[in-house]
DNA sequence: GCCGTTTTCGGCCCGACTGTTTTCAGTCG
């Protein structure tokens, strides 16, 4: 059982946030989170690169000693330094750091003077008022405390995987079932499969030839932590990341129909039952009966042709109007990862990513991209060190010489230019207009009022040389919420003027959310599905962005980075 | 601990905000 990305990347950071608290040099902790963020952003699997022997102290942040602690953690699951810190600073006290507005530093001083080591002994600090009378703190700080700590524990939505996590889980598992020649066929139901967001637990369905077999195979798997059930149709173990795995044994003749049952959602399933007992025919997990007669159930596409509709693609399936355009034969044909042929947002050493421009798009061109755009920051974005309009003129001068030297793909002049706090952007126009794409984000200011936050961006949108909104809502899947801002004002200014929406593609922040990519198409605006890439692994995110694009109905057409350079090139005309 | 077209040592992302203070430390992006 190879160790996971997410296991070394967590170990490190878990490290960092131990040094953190104990005062260790802030660069040093530092250089562990961003490791930690390197090797969780990788598309390959690192425990296969050490295998192979591939040289890792070459990835960004990872230097000679890194590299040898990566190395202990992949070979022994886990590193002494950690251990030994562990001993020192009580597990739970980590946790303190993802209450907002608690660092290391009154974490530290939390410890000391409370004697706190978890959120509970926090939390029962904060009721009896005690965390005020310490000096630093005092009755507000003490009081948003109180009111985090206690949304910290209820927050069961902490407990669900990333998509991209469940993923980096799942394959390696799948693999492992397969190898058992009485698997015929295998595949992942439930909201995995329809490709949410996030995943609660994992729902596998398989036909076999030997079912007691099957189930002692599939709990015999190495990363099992604990089998909660087994039986001959269905036997449920958590693995070592908590996830909760159901394998069903299905039979042939009811394939279709458990597929549909156990992919959901719970409310498209109820939709599709209902028109079923219209007709007098009963849907369950075994198939299509007409009476006491099973009439379909081998195949998804016969279970949904007996009720008179066409088949609905798993992403589609959240009863948010596709039974009405199944039957209407009006379903969207959607996008594929083989659609796209460029990228529209990534970052280069200027700024804040990781690779140098040429790496960068030798990366793109290696994909088979027609195009690349290059946006690096703006100088708002000093934390990046974002360009101002000088570093920018000679890095569109760098574009134009290598557009000339690297044969194959057509890099964009671009940039991603901050909207500031009075909706002004971030570079003056004068270079804004020397670009191929504009890409326009807020960083920064994110807790004004709905009002104010939604005027500053109608305002830059006023910008005739603003094309892409970036990362419409600035959320952080668990971890930020989206900014307050009216999007239906947002998408219907921005029809007005012919500006895009992004779908940032970040698996971390897949932003803008189905929802949104839905209404932004029924507003008739076009989304740019972009990586956001910083270094050059990140470019393999996209398939986060068409996944999320699908759940939200898009179409080839409406998704800009489909479009031959020609095409867009028209597209991106201001009104 | 990482990194290097000035450096193998000495930098490293820096400014705003907040609540606590009464001039600033800690946190955040």
């Amino acid at each position: 059982m190879p160790v996971l990305n997410r296991q070394v990347a967590n170990i490190l950071d878990r490290l960092a946030d131990t040094l953190d608290i104990e005062g260790a040099n802030e660069f040093r902790v530092r250089a562990y989170k961003s490791a930690a963020q390197t090797i969780r952003s990788l598309s390959k699997n690192v425990s296969e690169m050490v295998e192979n022997n591939e040289d890792i102290s070459k990835l960004p942040n990872i230097g000679d000693s890194m590299a040898d602690k990566i190395k202990e953690i992949v070979e022994t699951g886990s590193l002494k330094q950690l251990k030994k810190a562990k001993k020192r600073i009580p597990e739970g006290l980590i946790d303190l750091l993802d209450i907002s507005n608690l660092g290391p530093k009154r974490v530290q001083k939390l410890n000391q003077e409370l004697d706190i080591k978890n959120i509970d002994d926090l939390k029962k600090a904060a009721k009896d008022e005690k965390i005020r009378e310490i000096e630093g703190f005092g009755k507000k700080t003490e009081e948003k405390i109180l009111e985090e700590s206690e949304k910290q524990i209820s927050d069961k939505e902490k407990d669900r995987l990333k998509w991209r996590d469940a993923r980096e889980i799942t394959e390696p598992l799948l693999d492992y079932l397969k190898k058992l020649d009485e698997i015929d066929q295998i595949d992942i139901a439930g909201s995995y499969r329809r490709c949410k967001e996030t995943i609660g637990d994992l729902d596998i369905l398989v036909i076999c030839e030997d079912s007691k077999k099957t189930m002692e195979h599939f709990v015999s798997y190495e990363d099992t932590d604990d089998v909660i059930s087994k039986g001959d149709t269905r036997s449920s173990i958590r693995l070592t990341s908590g996830l909760q795995v159901d394998l069903r044994v299905v039979s042939k003749k009811s394939y279709g129909s458990a597929l549909v049952y156990f992919t959901g959602s719970k409310a498209h399933n109820i939709k599709i039952r209902k028109i079923a007992g219209d007709k007098d025919l009963k849907i369950n997990e075994y198939g299509v009966f007409k009476g006491d007669d099973q009439v379909a159930g081998k195949t998804e596409e016969e279970v949904y042709e007996q009720i008179d509709l066409k088949y609905i693609e798993p992403e589609l399936r959240e009863d948010r109007g596709e039974i009405d355009a199944s039957r209407n034969d009006d379903l969207p044909k959607l996008v594929t990862l083989e659609d796209i042929r460029g990228d529209l947002q990534s970052h280069t050493k200027a700024s804040d990513g990781k690779y140098t421009m040429e790496e960068m798009v030798n990366a793109a061109k290696e994909k088979g991209y027609d195009y690349f755009a290059i946006t690096d920051h703006s100088q708002r974005v000093t934390m990046a060190r974002g360009l101002n309009e000088k570093r920018m003129e000679e890095q569109i001068k760098k574009m134009e010489e290598l557009n000339k030297e690297i044969k194959g793909i057509r890099i964009l002049k671009a940039v991603e230019v901050d909207i500031l706090e009075d909706g002004s952007l971030d570079l003056e126009d004068e270079i804004l207009k020397e670009l191929d794409v504009v890409v326009c984000s807020v960083h920064y200011n994110r807790n004004l009022s709905q009002k104010k936050q939604t005027k500053r961006i109608l305002k830059a949108m006023e910008n005739p040389y603003f094309n892409i909104l970036g990362h419409p809502t600035g959320r952080i899947i668990q971890k930020r919420d989206p900014i307050e801002v009216n999007m239906e004002e947002i998408f219907k200014t921005a029809k007005d003027y012919n500006i895009h929406m992004e779908l940032n593609a970040s698996p971390e922040r897949l932003d803008l959310s189905d929802f949104y990519c839905k209404t932004a198409r029924e507003t008739g605006i076009k989304i740019a599905i972009s990586t956001d890439a910083h270094m050059k692994s990140h470019l393999d995110n996209m398939i986060y962005g068409v996944n999320q694009a699908r759940r939200g109905w898009l179409e080839k057409e409406d998704v800009l980075n489909t479009h031959k350079w020609s095409n867009l090139k028209k597209m991106l005309k201001r009104n």
